[in-house]
RNA sequence: GACCCCGUAGCUCAGCCGGAUAGAGCACCAGCCUUCUAAGCUGGGGGUCGGAGGUUCGAAUCCUCCCGGGGUCGCCA
């Protein structure tokens, strides 16, 4: 039912509307917001809309609270209204509010905090994007869920939303890879190769892809000029390796709508070429020197005119080259006719996520979807922080050089993908994770993953042994939807319970949030905070047996409380799908 | 040298485009198992929000400077 408005858009609604028809039509409402106050003693819903007001209209805060809470008291779903502290009007919903969202809930079922709040606008969102040199590592792991988890929420969130892979196909490490696979051909045809050089892919990995153009070529392409081969021999590994990579974010649920190859924007057309005569003709770009960068890092610094592109104009530090010493395009170049490829589709609004080590390219690309679209398209880039991998407390060890580097594949088969994913997102995208093999998969309630599952699964045991006790009940999901659509909800009075429907209500605002800060993790956190309300609940009952779920003579009471417990379970199960995380019925 | 990210309880981290006495988990202390899964719950102690200024009725949140950790800085992608 995205049509129908939640609680918290309806309240805020009213409350626009009140304070509205205080201060005159003209008054700008955008900052005026409603949420849970941060100590429930103050009320369900807090607004600090005199506040934020007060200055336009000339009023003090406190004497425009007690004007627009004395129009809020008319409204019927409101109970009580009060100003407090600064200016801010708390106001207490009349039950009958949190009970009707509650049954909204459960008939929404799985699209119960979907909005419209996104219209329609196209979001394209790239990430992964690993290089087609070998198999993924963990940190790019992290970026494949967290850009899969965003674009979920944008999608639920009303966004029409294009899940994108950049192929880095184009430049030098494709030929290394290419070079790595020729060495692993010559073997799989019975030379002796001997170590693999250094500067070359040492991989066990590349392994099958020798074989494979052993199979395919037989000796033909054996003894002859690198130029002859390097073209065959790179596709078919590029394509094994995408392989590869779609395998493995397969194993993570991640998808992905466009594959789309840098290769391509320079054949059969040269979109790269094309993008830089574009913006030469409008005076973006020029030749010029730039000076040296401050660091050691570049030896061979060699002082020469070259193309710039003026990313200075559009928000960037320096102006930056577009092309190399050897005449070929920089990565920005056919970055630049990427973006612009993304732009040309429709795409005002665009997303990247990349690893924290490109920070340093945010600004120029940034410059470059502004320059292109005219300033109508905007960037956003989502970093990802490192993943440090340990096992009970201890750094894994992992040397790349020995090649024993523990890849994402090997952690998903470890611990599953539901505790990899949920962990990683657990964590602010721009914060270090620690990424603990032995932790994520112990059964307890210090692990988040497991805790919120048992949540779910808890709920479902609800659903079980109601039937012992009221063999009529239905097992199927959808009879038992059916049949709580007439529960007697007003029944559900104790203040536990209404609390935990609080909780729940707060699902739809919390999407919306997390969508709008493009910040998922928020979703992660909300449901640890609601399966910790349901737990506490479970548990109340073990001390006071009237406030089970389960009464065994009072079925409309029970009824009741299984609604609660189904829009529980209904906003658990929405909230890890948006993560992609499994939803158990039970625990095994 | 410049730019970006981070700095919140002993530890790991939240803190919702500034808001009401700063939160959670772990760890520590004290409790709760004759059946809705103790795979759990309840209570307690513990913080100059890195530091100093500034903007504001109000700052962990915005601005400036400084300190500490990490990252990046044309021909890697």
């Amino acid at each position: 039912m995205a049509s129908e408005k939640h609680l918290f858009a309806l309240m805020l609604e009213r409350v626009q509307a009140a304070a509205a028809a205080v201060l005159g039509a003209t008054a700008d409402l955008s900052r005026v917001v409603v949420e849970p106050p941060r100590d429930a003693a103050h009320g369900d819903m807090a607004t600090n809309a005199a506040m934020v007001l007060a200055k336009d209209a000339g009023v003090k805060p406190r004497e425009l609270a007690d004007t627009i809470a004395q129009a809020l008291r008319a409204d019927p779903m409101i109970e009580t209204v009060d100003v407090a502290g600064p200016g801010f009007i708390n106001m207490r919903l009349k039950p009958a509010a949190w009970l009707g969202e509650l049954r909204a809930a459960i008939e929404s079922g799985a699209s119960y905090g979907e909005s419209r709040m996104g219209n329609g606008q196209k979001v394209n969102i790239e990430y992964v994007s690993a290089n087609p040199t070998g198999p993924m590592h963990v940190g790019h792991g992290r970026g494949a869920i967290f850009g899969d988890a965003l674009a979920s929420l944008l999608a639920f969130t009303g966004f029409d939303v294009t899940r994108e892979y950049y192929i880095n196909d184009a430049g030098a490490q494709v030929d290394v890879l290419a070079r790595s696979a020729y060495l692993r051909y010559r073997e799989a045809l019975g030379e002796t190769i001997g170590a693999i050089p250094d500067g070359l892919y040492p991989g066990d990995y590349l392994k099958p892809v020798g074989a494979a153009l052993a199979k395919e070529f037989g000796a033909k392409l054996q003894n002859k000029p690198e130029s002859e081969w390097l073209p065959a021999v790179r596709a078919r590994g590029i394509a094994m390796m995408m392989d590869l990579i779609r395998e493995d974010l397969a194993a993570l649920n991640v998808k992905h709508e466009v594959y789309f190859s840098e290769r391509s924007l320079t054949a059969p057309q040269d979109q790269v070429a094309a993008t830089i005569d574009l913006l030469r003709k409008q005076g973006k770009i020029y030749e010029g020197r730039l000076p040296p960068p401050k660091s050691g890092a570049v030896e061979d610094w060699e002082d020469r005119e070259q193309t710039l592109f003026r990313s200075t104009d559009f928000g960037d530090d320096v102006d930056r080259p577009l092309k190399k010493s050897d005449g070929t395009y920089t990565y920005f170049a056919a970055d630049i006719a990427y973006h612009k490829a993304k732009i040309d589709r429709g795409f005002n609004d665009l997303i990247d996520v990349w690893g924290a080590d490109h920070g340093g390219y945010i600004k120029r690309v940034q410059a470059a979807v502004k320059a292109l679209s005219g300033g109508k398209a905007a960037l956003d880039v989502k970093l990802v922080q490192l993943v440090k991998l340990l096992r009970a407390g201890e750094p894994v060890k992992m040397s790349k050089r020995a090649g024993d580097f523990v890849t994402l594949r090997d952690v998903v088969d470890e611990v599953g993908k539901d505790a990899v994913r949920f962990m990683m997102l657990y964590r602010k995208n721009d914060a270090v994770l620690d990424f603990d093999l032995a932790k994520v998969i112990e059964q307890s309630k210090d692990n988040p993953v497991f805790y919120v599952q048992y949540g779910h699964a808890r709920a479902h045991s609800v659903f079980r042994n109601v039937r012992e006790t009221f063999p009529d009940f239905p097992s199927e999901a959808k009879a038992r939807i059916a049949r709580l659509h007439d529960a007697k909800l007003d029944l559900l009075t104790d203040e536990a319970e209404l609390s935990l429907i609080r909780k729940m209500a707060v699902y739809p605002r919390t999407l919306e949030a997390a969508a709008l800060a493009h910040e998922p993790h928020r979703i992660a956190f909300y449901l640890y905070e609601l399966a910790s309300e349901f737990h506490a609940q479970w548990t109340r009952g073990k001390d006071l047996p009237h406030l089970r779920f389960i009464i065994q003579n009072n079925p409309e009471l029970t009824e009741a409380r299984l609604a609660l417990v189904q829009g529980i379970v209904t906003v658990l199960g929405s909230g890890l799908g948006l993560l992609g995380v499994d939803a158990p019925v039970e625990m095994r």
